[in-house]
DNA sequence: CGGTATCCTGTCCGATACTG
DNA sequence: CAGTATCGGACAGGATACCG
């Protein structure tokens, strides 16, 4: 039997024609995996994760944090009610499960890089 | 001792400044995970391409294509000498080394996905 | 300290028409 | 059959300055 239909996949009322453009949907961009790779073992504080990217502008940093949050792959914990403020990122539990993506994708990238060391 | 340099890794002659942004840097963008992933297990020609992928438009299914042969992730092989052409894409070696990150990535789309069929 | 606001630029990618 | 040419829109992301 012929099947003359076409699967749609749907994640944060976003459509998606294939489970991969889904996920690089969800971790795509310029930043994201970055983020998400320093925070795999680690929560860190905004200004550690401006100093371990160093290269991101502080606008899109900001951006790409917010978006990852309402994904429901991050979490912003504010631990001051005054300024100097502390603020944690910390992924999720759902988050977590991104951790073996992330991994894939960090060590391909390892093995085909040639390193440079820059002052 | 501290370490005031930064690592920067280098594929194809672009400068990357962590392991998963080269990789997201050859796999990213719209619709290259989405070429791949139907290019695992079998090669596909062009126009069996499109009908796996009916709502990425021709100029970018080409763009795409060339931008993984490029890269060395595919070739592109002529079957024939005239028209009607007969042109098949399929991984290479190389290619083959991105075969767990695309998994690791569909199926990570697969489980957080709704999927809705539509006519 | 941890961000926004504003402005601007490049690039990705779609629509459409045409070709070897 | 397997593409390329041309045009244009949307949006991601950079530069810089400023705010709670």
């Amino acid at each position: 039997m012929k099947d003359n239909t076409s699967k749609i996949l749907i994640f944060n009322d976003k459509e998606y024609p294939c489970c991969t453009s889904l996920t690089m949907g969800v971790i795509g961009g310029k930043w994201k995996t970055v983020i998400l790779y320093h925070l795999q073992t680690t929560q860190l504080r905004y200004s550690e994760l401006r100093k371990v990217m160093p290269t991101v502008t502080e606008r899109t940093l900001s951006l790409q944090l917010k978006s990852l949050e309402e994904d429901g792959l991050i979490t912003r914990t504010v631990y001051t009610t005054k300024p100097p403020l502390k603020v944690v990122y910390s992924l999720t539990d759902f988050g977590k499960t991104l951790i073996p993506v992330v991994k894939a994708i960090a060590d391909w990238g390892d093995q085909v890089a040639k390193d440079v060391v820059k002052k």
